[in-house]
DNA sequence: TCCTTGACGGAGA
DNA sequence: ATCTCCGCCAAGG
C-alpha cells in the first residue's frame, strides 16, 4: 500500500472538523500529521473543486481571521457559511477562544 | 535550474 | 496591537 499523500492526509483532517466549530491552518497540519506545514493546507484547500463536500470554510487562520482580502466574494462566501451555523465575527475576527475545535 | 509566490505561523522587537 | 524575519515547500514562470 502507497503512503497517503499529504493532500489526503489534509483532507482526512478537514473533514472531522464540526459543525459550529473552526480549525486552523496550523492545527490541521499538527492533526494531519504534519507539524509545520500550514502552508500546505491552504495549497490543498484552494485546490478543491468548486463543488466540494468537504467544510474547507471552517478553516482560519492563526489570527482567527478569514484568508482572503476583506473585498473579495470568497470572503463573503466563507463568512456567510460560518455565520450559517452560528460562527460571529467580531471586527472581523472569530473568537478562537469560544469557536476553536479542540479534539 | 533558479527565483518567486502563497487560503500560514511563531518568535521577537 | 503592529511589523519584521524566518521556517516550510509545492507549483509555476
Amino acid at each position: 500500500m502507497q503512503e497517503p499523500s499529504y493532500q489526503e492526509k489534509i483532507w482526512q483532517v478537514v473533514a472531522m472538523i464540526p459543525e459550529g466549530k473552526v480549525a486552523t491552518y496550523g492545527q490541521v497540519a499538527e492533526l494531519a500529521g504534519l507539524p509545520r506545514m500550514a502552508r500546505a493546507v491552504g495549497r490543498t484547500l484552494s485546490q478543491l473543486p468548486k463543488d466540494t463536500q468537504l467544510p474547507w470554510f471552517r478553516v482560519i487562520n492563526a489570527q482567527g481571521k478569514i484568508s482572503f482580502p476583506s473585498d473579495s466574494s470568497a470572503y463573503l462566501r466563507q463568512r456567510e457559511r460560518l455565520e450559517q451555523e452560528g460562527i460571529s465575527l467580531i471586527n472581523g475576527k472569530i473568537r478562537l477562544k469560544d469557536y476553536q475545535w479542540n479534539p
